[in-house]
DNA sequence: GTCTATATAGCGATAGAC
DNA sequence: GTCTATCGCTATATAGAC
């Protein structure tokens, strides 16, 4: 609503750009990787309406021209600014080292990350972001999803698999199980935060919201043999 | 960003009510409500940013002035719309006639009519709008939030509390498993509609999440005496 | 190649005429 | 009470100087 005034933060720590023109002359230095670092934090911050060139610019420390010679537009530098948020906030493998220890210690070791992951500030600033572009154009979301959400719930889909083909889990359709498990871990708190709801919780909620969900999630999908040896 | 000083939303019996609906001297008559219709479906078509004062006018058949005359400002005529449309797109109950027969049929019906809800374009334009809307006051986002999937996830609650009481199903935390099941039907589908990905699913597809969600509920939260009497 | 200054346009909100 | 015309402001994008 009111145009985002956002003075010269604090922030001469990550600022090492002494006078040293280096290869500046013949091409761009890294002014360019400046407007982009500005517009990562801008964008996610009051979104694509409420940010404006200037900003950026004033943001990165160049003037307004520099921005406009190395993007197109604005819409260009957003777009690009999306993808390569996309590509650098999915962590590397998550479900590598998950390979030990009883099942449900497993999953919560995993459940736990992931809601950690999906609840930060930035996970939440990016989703806002994508759903108040409307159906603009339509690739971008598309490209966000296929990056982000739906790698997580593949690596996921196959470590299920690998459990399942071991006899610890008796799932008929893994991805859609995957997909169960993560609805489930998102929660309320997910919807609550993409609306822009404040919620806090604290640790304890959180062990108990993820201790509710793997709990759940076993009922569902633990193999039946247990229950009949243990019956008569 | 203040609160509207004369709420006008609901028409009030006690007001003033001009018994002759005539050409509309005395007072406003018909285009008040004309401007709300207007600002209805276009904010819920492009968002806050994306209209204009004017094309709210327009699209009511007014001029600006009429609008300005009838709300405060662009944030006053949008909080109202809203509050609107947060107690207009509720239904009424949706729980009440699901008292008779098997209890998978009745949460079935449910599940059926929720995920037709949710997954509508408006109830998918309203969610995308209140996410556009950046932590600006907070107050608006909660209101949404109340009004809307909370009390729908109270009145399941509520459900649900009287199948446990009836001993028909096992649950320790009715608002939890309420909540549990809200976020499992929204599932996938839910997501990537929020976020501006185009996803189409025809009535096989939709039967499946569905019945995929029942019987997850269904696993993890029947009473145990159930399976241990039509097992053996 | 980069910065200062500016053109152009659109929006929100208002002053006066019918 | 409602419409036409307008002010003030901001933002995108560009033209010329170092």
């Amino acid at each position: 609503m009111a145009a985002a005034r956002h003075p010269p933060s604090t922030a001469p720590a990550g600022k090492a750009r002494p006078p040293r023109p280096g290869p500046g002359r013949p091409k761009d230095p890294g002014k360019r990787q400046a407007v982009f670092a500005a517009a990562k934090r801008l964008f996610l911050l009051h979104g694509y309406d409420g940010v404006s060139m200037e900003a950026i610019a004033a943001e990165a420390g160049v003037s307004k021209l520099t921005v406009y010679s190395h993007f197109r537009d604005k819409e260009a530098l957003f777009g690009a600014t999306i993808r390569a948020k996309c590509e650098e906030m999915l962590p590397p493998t998550l479900f590598q080292a998950a390979g030990k220890g009883p099942l449900q210690r497993q999953l919560t070791g995993i459940a736990r990350a992931f809601f950690a992951l999906v609840t930060s500030p930035e996970a939440i600033a990016m989703h806002r972001l994508m759903s108040a572009q409307g159906s603009g154009d339509g690739r971008l979301p598309q490209m966000f999803w296929e990056a982000g959400p739906q790698r997580l719930q593949q690596g996921f889909a196959q470590y299920l698999q690998a459990r399942v083909d071991a006899g610890q889990l008796a799932i008929g359709d893994v991805a859609r199980a995957a997909s169960q498990f993560f609805c489930l871990l998102k929660g309320e708190t997910h919807a609550r935060l993409s609306c822009g709801c404040a919620v806090t919780l604290d640790h304890r909620q959180i062990d108990a919201h993820v201790r509710a969900t793997v709990a759940m999630f076993l009922r569902a999908y633990a193999p039946v043999d247990d229950s009949r040896r243990r019956k008569p």
